[in-house]
RNA sequence: UGGCCUAUAGUAUAAAGGUAGUACGACAGAUUUUGAUUCUGUUUGUCUUGGUUCGAAUCCAGGUAGGCCAACCA
């Protein structure tokens, strides 16, 4: 069939190694280290190893990689255990690094016995030194050439905590002269008297990631232990460390990992947009976290199905932003319910309009079969958008100009009459008509317009702030751009109207709603909401085809 | 310039020696009580040079371009 959808290599390669039966079902894990958020790049990740166990019958366990106690925290696992669950995922384990502490320290008491590990007293330069360069091969100092029972008893006392921080390493004995430089004898635990955010101050020596990695997968029987590119380097010290402790072989996959326009995804570069206070917080809705995104009402199957279409491969990529808002607009437009929101209010008196209110019925979704609905007030003083006048209108323009006509949404068609202008000349109210024969639903006016207005009633509307978030740099490829990535913030990226006039079916709102403003986009409430301020994030903008033509026409 | 990875429309991603396809974008049109949505159509591509072959995006050789690797980070 031509609807099946082709696979990625790695599901080629799992579905190769459960035919050969090499394994009865698979293992996956996703690995964080809880020093940061989660981004949109970890759901990359997230969205593979859980949807690859998912389509196979396997299994995904969370690992927190934490062997670095110096930049780890309780406060980072809490915000990654409950990203991965908002995205839809459930782990079948839930292990730390730190569970394998000291089945690791018997691992490399192993690698001392067999003469392939050696407590090294250098100090990081000379280290480095000694390592050589891509083109110069390594050579060993005399540290190397300690006995089997001269390393024990020292790496028991940097154990025990004899030892200053870096007065010790402990190397594995592999490869000085290898072409990749990770095999020239690589450190694989440091001395560290430090916190451990789960263990405490048991320990004071950590191993490194290459001494922790493979084995904490070996340990857990992952049959797939998929990263990114940069490891690649790191997969010949991987199998290095399973082949010489003899433990169970788990093999280790790369592929490209996730760039997108307008943004950036390195934690460093994230957490210094937090630190000088580019932005409030973590959360912040233009940061690409995964909790900013939630908080700026990004839906969770909307970035699962970015993730799907991005696909899986091992080249450099710059995904356009463009791909995830078209992923966020398809999920909201089913789902949003349809209010109107007037965000720079022109006042419109209806002449001929004597009622003091007539309630219209809107629908709630016109995308959907079953759409509830719900009473609109309308009144003799209504507010449009002011961008929705224009005195002289330019060519295919088809909102309200003098003498024009226009729908207003679900109720009737108005004639614009005469232009009241204050003192210095500024529009400050429209005097209109409507056509009764004209409300919506029974219009036998026989009248066509071709514009239709959202619009809210004066008396009736209630107050709101609105956040408009704009993307967060100016450049297209921040990573590429020249200089301090700092310069190319987004001065605008934030704009708060802190008054808007809002249908008064807003009152009456909850937390997890998603709205489309009429003609403005999808918008959610934000957390910092209280009973007396609502605050609306937009989401993301609905399409303009009309600012395209505008821009054609300048 | 030591080793490794990669190269398909503007951006991604398929095609496992046999019609270069899909999505987003762009453009044009239809529908529309949201200039939205929906629908239809159009446009644009195999890094390069050779070779093998009836036939190459795919195999081989040589170029070229981009990326990664020399943290007591992960």
């Amino acid at each position: 069939m031509s609807e099946e959808k082709s696979l990625n290599f790695i599901e080629e390669i799992i579905e190769k190694d459960l035919a050969e039966g090499k394994h009865a079902s698979i293992i996956t894990r996703f690995p964080p280290e809880p020093n940061g958020y989660l981004h949109i790049g970890h759901a990359k990740s997230i969205c593979l190893n859980f949807g690859l166990a998912n389509k196979y019958g396997g299994k995904t366990n969370l690992r927190f990689d934490d062997t670095n106690p110096v930049t780890e925290e309780t406060e980072y696992v809490e915000s990654i255990k409950a990203d991965i669950q908002w995205l839809g995922f459930s782990w079948a384990n839930e292990f730390y690094a730190s569970d394998y502490f000291e089945k690791l320290y018997e691992f490399a008491t192993t690698l001392i016995k067999k003469g392939l590990a050696y407590v090294d007293d250098s100090n990081s330069d000379d280290i480095a030194k000694q390592k050589g360069s891509p083109t110069v091969p390594g050579v060993r100092n005399k540290y190397a050439d300690r006995t089997v029972e001269e390393n024990l008893e020292l790496f028991t006392a940097m154990r025990n905590g004899k030892y200053a921080d870096s007065e010790k390493v402990l190397r594995a004995k592999a490869d000085m002269s290898s072409p990749n430089m990770h095999m020239r004898d690589p450190i694989i635990y440091r001395i560290k008297h430090a916190h451990h955010h789960r263990t405490g101050n048991k320990w004071c020596i950590y191993p490194m990631y290459d001494f922790a990695h493979g084995q904490s997968d070996s340990i857990e029987n992952i049959t797939h232990s998929i990263c990114t590119l940069e490891f690649i380097p790191h997969r010949e010290l991987y199998n290095w460390f399973i082949d010489k402790l003899a433990i169970f072989p788990s093999h280790q996959y790369e592929f490209a990992r996730l760039n997108m326009t307008y943004t950036v995804m390195s934690k460093r570069k994230l957490l210094q947009l937090v630190n000088e206070k580019h932005v409030t917080s973590w959360d912040d809705p233009r940061m690409p976290t995964i909790s900013g995104m939630r908080r700026r009402g990004y839906g969770a199957a909307a970035l699962r199905d970015f993730c799907d279409k991005i696909g899986i491969a091992k080249r450099e990529n710059l995904i356009d932003l463009g791909l995830l808002e078209f992923c966020v607009r398809e999920e909201l437009n089913k789902t949003a319910l349809r209010r109107m929101v007037v965000f720079h209010p022109l006042k419109i008196t209806i002449t001929n309009f004597d009622k003091e209110v007539e309630w219209v019925n809107l629908e709630d979704n016109p995308e959907d079969p079953n759409t509830t609905y719900r009473q609109v007030p309308f009144s003799k003083e209504i507010y449009i958008e002011q961008d929705d006048f224009m005195e002289q209108p330019p060519k295919k323009y088809f909102r309200l100009f003098p003498g024009g006509k226009v729908r207003l949404k679900g109720a009737y068609i108005i004639q614009c009459d005469e232009v009241v202008k204050d003192n210095e000349n500024n529009i400050v109210e429209l005097k209109c008509t409507y056509i009764p024969e004209s409300k919506s639903g029974n219009d036998t006016s026989g009248i066509h317009v071709k514009g239709t207005l959202h619009w809210v009633s004066i008396a009736h509307a209630i107050n709101a702030e609105v956040k408009l978030y704009d993307r967060l740099f100016k450049v297209e490829n921040v990573a590429e751009a020249e200089g301090d990535f700092k310069e190319y913030i987004n001065p605008d990226s934030l704009q708060i109207l802190d008054k808007v006039y809002a249908e008064p079916a807003l009152a009456n709102v909850n937390f997890d709603d998603r709205f489309q403003f009429l003609r403005k986009g999808y918008f959610c409430i934000d957390k910092d909401s209280t009973a007396n301020q609502i605050i609306f994030n937009r989401t993301v903008t609905l399409k303009d085809g009309w600012a395209k033509e505008v821009k054609k026409q300048s």
